[in-house]
Formats: structure tokens, sequence, C-alpha cells
DNA sequence: TGAATTGTTATCGT
DNA sequence: AACGATAACAATTC
């Protein structure tokens, strides 16, 4: 399931062997995964030229010259497979395929077909559907408070939604709600600008520590990564927290699987508006 | 066998 | 009425 360190992480492997490959043909075995249709893409695509991959949340974004954009999102269980020229491949689940022109074929294996190839004229690649990117310098502490409070939901679920920030998925989302000790029901307009600077902090660190470790691997999906080895909450149900040594809890916010602290992450601050003066009893008087 | 997974869309409730 | 929460859905693996 690529998050954004995940799907960077494939974007750098991969764009640099597409950049600059004239895509002779393409191959769509799902008609339903390619948008807007089957015949549209393969037209716009055919002999153009691939000048760049990049990466916009969770899309893949090819840039085709001399117009054009191609948008791949993997969603649960999509992945690239490189077959250099000549070379055979064995794959159970493909999707589509890229022959390029230098003989070799970038294909499209995807064992539940939720994923998305569409493309898109320039001027129309993302709508404003799409959120800020979080390891841009336009991701600033103010640009997330603003979001935060704009809006009076639920922190993680607001974290999820790819029209508020794009890229983050549930395992990131966890973890940086536990490194900002952070609960994910909290009210996302009632942070302090304190515990705002400690989220946008956590975000951008666990998405910088994923990108470094090649992401995470939990699944047959992508196997390439080492992050899966240094998180904190995720899947680590019944173990210590490495913070305070708690038990971590399982439970269910917006639909998804959820994981924190219960002793680091709290709903409130504990105390608050109570413990007004701890030290000042004085015996005697 | 059912739980888990993403993002979109429809629907329900306040 | 607008917004937020919730459910359903696609398909497969373990």
């Amino acid at each position: 399931m690529p998050e954004l360190p995940e799907v960077e992480t494939i974007v750098r492997m991969y764009g640099p062997r597409l950049a600059g490959r004239t895509v002779r043909e393409f191959i769509a075995h799902v008609p339903a995964q390619v948008l807007p249709d089957v015949a549209t893409v393969r037209a716009r695509l055919s002999g153009r030229r691939i000048e760049r991959v990049s990466r916009r949340g969770k899309f893949i974004v090819f840039q085709l010259a001399p117009a054009g954009v191609l948008l791949v999102h993997l969603r649960m269980s999509g992945r690239f497979e490189w077959v250099a020229p000549g070379a055979a491949a064995q794959h159970r689940h493909i999707r589509a395929e890229w022959q390029l022109d230098d003989g070799a074929r970038l294909l499209f294996d995807d064992a539940r077909k939720f994923g998305r190839i569409r493309f898109c004229d320039d001027s129309a690649a993302f709508g404003d559907r799409i959120g800020v990117e979080p390891l841009d310098h336009a991701f600033t502490v103010d640009v997330l408070a603003r979001l935060l409070r704009a809006r009076r939901r639920q922190l993680k679920p607001l974290l999820l939604d790819q029209s508020v920030v794009a890229g983050l998925g549930n395992i990131y989302t966890d973890e940086a709600l536990w490194r900002a000790q952070l609960h994910p029901l909290a009210n996302s307009a009632r942070l302090s600008r304190e515990q705002i600077v400690e989220l946008h902090a956590a975000i951008r660190r666990v998405l910088r520590e994923g990108i470094r470790r090649n992401g995470t691997s939990i699944d047959w999906v992508y196997p390439e990564g080492r992050m899966q080895n240094y998180l904190k909450v995720y899947g680590r149900t019944g173990a210590a927290c490495t913070r305070c040594r708690a038990t971590i809890v399982a439970l269910r916010v917006g639909q998804r699987g959820t994981h924190i602290c219960p002793n680091c992450q709290r709903r409130s601050v504990p105390g608050r508006g109570r413990r007004i003066a701890p030290n000042r009893t004085r015996s005697g008087r």
C-alpha cells in the first residue's frame, strides 16, 4: 500500500530509466483502470516522449512531450516491474504495459485492480482536489494551522484526506501522531500552536525517514523498504511504547485500523484547567 | 472466513 | 444548507 515515501522511492528508481524514452506502444488489459478510456490514452501516448517522471502526493506523474500528463496511482496493490530489452517477464497480474523505443518494457502489476492510469491535459492534471505537498517549502506551520482550524474534524481522518495534505496514508499518519503525541480523534480546530508545531515537524520527519529507508515493506506488494523496522506504533499492537513502555493498542478511527500509545497520546491534556498550582500548598500558613 | 487495505461517491445526521 | 461522519465499493491475500 504505497504512501508518499514508497511512491517517492519508486519514482527515484524508475524515473531516470524512463526519462527521455519514447513510448512505442501502450497496452492495457483492464479497461476500467484506464481513464478516460483505453483508445484515448493509447492515442495520446504512442510516439510521445517521457520528459520526466515525478510525484504529486501518491500520484506518479509522467510529463509527456510535446504535451500531456499521464498520472499513475498505485492504490492498494499496484507496482511497476522493469523488463530489460529481450528479457522475459513472468508476473501474475500484469494490467498494463509500456513498450519503449529502446525495447525495454515497463509493466504495471496490480493484483486488486484498484490502480488507475489517467491521461490529462497539462492544465487539468490536478484539480483543486489535491492538497498541499507536505515536504514542500509551502507546507509551513501556518499553512498547517489554517488547514486544521478551517474545519472541525477528527485529526487522523483530516490528515488522511488527500485534498488537505497529499501523500499521507494509514501508516505514516499513525507514526506522525505518535511522534507529535496527539490522539487521532483530537478535534482539529482545538490544537494549540505548540501542538501544531509538533505535528508539522512530526509529519515531515516521518516522511523523510520513510524515504531515507526506501519506504515500508509490510506485505508482498512492496518488498524493497526497511522502514517497517523503525515504526513506533503501526503494527505494534501489544508491544511496548519505546517512549514510555506502555502497551500499544489498536482502535478504529474513520473505518481505519489505528495504533496509538494510550499513555503518550491522550484525547485531552491531562489535568488541564485543574492542576492550577501543584506546588503552592504550604503547610502552616 | 473475515479482516485489511485506498480513495471516491453516496447517504445520513446535525 | 453546509459540513462532517459513515458506509459501500472495487479485488485479492493471508
